[in-house]
DNA sequence: GATACTACTTAGAATTATTAAA
DNA sequence: TTTAATAATTCTAAGTAGTATC
């Protein structure tokens, strides 16, 4: 694998043109267990009388049911999403009795589902492991498939149970039915010569087909967004490591062309095209502030996101001057899943005077950049190096700037490495805007951590005045050695955890992971670790070293991004 | 060049497993 | 041994970007 990787430096595909596999064999997705019916003793309330549901309505109300907790449920949209769908599974009869939300009561089957979560969580041991075995049952036969020879592990094997739609944000369609998905719906995708999947009894598959230009094993077409849904290989496998390392190879591409590229969109700041001013405009926000491209979406299908290039008037706010700075960008928008981007950035004078151009005689709603697209974008930018596209430029300004941060490191204690390893890659996450909701816990377990510190603390003074005590008494003692070593565990205990205050209260808001995941070429961490003695499982879980395997093999200490 | 469709990567939340503390 | 905190893993939504179709 590593030298057909050495061999083709951008291109590892091993067979012609955009064929991926020669031989792919697997058993189908496996199906989510059936409906199980409420027990008669649970029933639902409708105007404050019991009413015994059809099993398709009593079914939906479950979902509902089970998210009552949730504050999705208390949402407008989400409720009127739901009703909606609620009343399509009902029959005749139902749909004219239910029509209010607020009049259903829910109680008995929300107490239902907590007590089966409660009981699932107090099973003996024994149970416990039986579950786990059955589980593992389940991912041996599904869970893996034979690709051209080698048995890979698949990502998502598992069919989506239905239930109500959680969209991310002011979501326009949150809380609708996400339909069951029947083997029907399905479309395998796997050898003509292997053994074809069997569906599961009396079912039918939806198409069996022999697509070997594309990866899925199989897919489906879910009805809320009416968009597909593929079963993947795992991240692990092979296809996938050789496209994740091929990704960073572009990225590190971009860096022996990325001078010649900025001069160019500086000089075209300047240019008589409106268009091509636009597009320079769009670059320089995309290479400095990480932003997304920003395809164009459909309206009112989805929450109301922006990137790059479909930024609005109303998302940035010109300064001439601020906070003692001239030529301020003030953004705010919501970006990919809703995550607030708000940032004031200083620019240059021509890149400012460019901006209050493409504002000029707009009203809120009106693109910033009408003059471009993602498409045009990307054109251009292939047409300055193959395989550019404004993705990689967050490849490559993320993994760049790790390598910058963790350069000129010293610390001879390993907390004090893993602080600084993982303060770089929170610069990396800042840049990239991976923010994460603060933990729930975050404060409670922020006070007892301090709380443990300070009780650290005082028995290291203790430790030393015995020591000091001890040393007077008699030199050399036995008694004296003993409590040096107990003051010096004392104190790295205490540096540990001091550390370890420090990066938690850093990170409150912060999602490393994402990062670590999708943009840090892993062999920088890998090269990392090894020069500064770090053993790599510090900074990579078991999933990373799995998804990261061609890196931990091929790099060497001296690798540079 | 608009736009619909397809295939794939990237994303934070939710769930589950593991470890540490009581 | 039980419980609570933390870490790992799973889940699936939401992006990017290429191609097909008019």
């Amino acid at each position: 694998m590593l030298l057909r990787m050495l061999h083709s430096v951008t291109r590892s595909q091993k067979y012609e043109d955009g064929i991926k596999w020669k031989f792919l064999e697997h058993k189908g997705p496996y199906f989510p267990p059936e409906y199980q019916p409420l027990p008669d003793n649970v029933k639902f309330f409708y105007d404050g009388k019991a009413v015994k549901l059809s099993l398709a309505a009593e079914e939906v109300a479950l979902f509902f049911a089970q998210m009552l907790d949730h504050e999705y449920t208390t949402k407008e949209v989400f409720r009127n999403n739901f009703l909606k769908d609620w009343r399509k599974e009902m029959t005749l009869e139902e749909r004219m009795l239910i029509t209010d939300l607020n009049k259903c009561d829910f109680g008995e089957l929300h107490a239902m589902h907590k007590q089966k979560v409660e009981a699932r969580k107090n099973l003996s041991k024994e149970e416990k492991q039986i579950n786990k075995e059955a589980n593992q049952k389940i991912l041996e036969e599904f869970g893996y498939c034979m690709l051209d020879h080698h048995r890979e592990r698949i990502g998502n094997f598992k069919i989506e149970p239905p239930g109500l739609f959680r969209g991310r944000g002011d979501h326009p369609k949150q809380g609708m039915l996400k339909k069951r998905i029947q083997p029907e719906d399905v479309i395998i995708n796997c050898s003509r010569n292997s053994h074809i999947p069997e569906p599961p009894t009396g079912h039918k598959w939806k198409e069996v087909r022999h697509d070997n230009t594309v990866t899925w094993l199989a897919s489906w077409t879910e009805n809320v967004q009416g968009s597909c849904k593929y079963v993947m290989l795992n991240a692990n496998s092979k296809l996938k490591g050789e496209k994740d390392w091929e990704k960073y190879e572009v990225a590190r591409k971009l860096k022996s062309c990325v001078d010649a590229i900025r001069s160019q969109y500086q000089e075209d700041l300047k240019s008589k095209q409106m268009g091509t001013r636009q597009r320079a405009v769009a670059l320089y926000f995309i290479d400095k502030l990480a932003l997304r491209a920003g395809n164009e979406k459909e309206e009112g299908e989805t929450a109301d996101t922006v990137g790059c290039c479909s930024l609005r008037v109303e998302h940035i706010t010109l300064h001439d001057a601020l906070d003692g700075e001239t030529c301020v960008v003030e953004f705010d928008f919501l970006g990919k899943d809703c995550i607030r981007y708000y940032n004031k950035v200083p620019v240059s004078k021509r890149v400012f005077k460019n901006l209050k151009l493409f504002m000029e005689n707009k009203q809120e709603g009106d693109d910033l950049f009408d003059r471009l697209n993602t498409n045009m974008l990307n054109k251009h930018l292939t047409s300055l190096m193959p395989g550019l596209t404004a993705k990689v430029f967050r490849t490559y300004n993320a993994s760049i700037t790790l390598q910058q941060q963790l350069k000129g490191l010293t610390s001879d204690n390993v907390a004090e490495k893993l602080l600084s390893y993982n303060r770089a890659n929170r610069a990396v996450a800042v840049l990239c805007n991976h923010q994460r909701a603060p933990p729930k816990t975050f404060e409670q377990s922020m006070a007892s951590l301090q709380a443990k510190i300070e009780s650290r603390k005082e028995q290291l003074e203790l430790a030393k005045k015995e020591l000091k005590l001890a040393k007077k008494e008699a030199k050399g003692s036995s008694d004296s050695k003993l409590l040096k070593k107990t003051v010096q565990r004392c104190e790295e205990q205490l540096l540990k955890m001091e550390v370890q205050a420090t990066d938690r209260e850093e990170n409150k808001q912060i999602a490393l992971s994402t990062s670590k995941l999708n943009y840090l070429d892993p062999r920088i961490s890998v090269a990392w670790c090894k020069n500064m003695e770090v053993p790599l499982d510090k900074v990579y879980n078991k999933t990373l070293r799995d998804k990261f395997a061609w890196a931990i093999d091929m790099t060497e200490p001296d690798f540079v991004f």
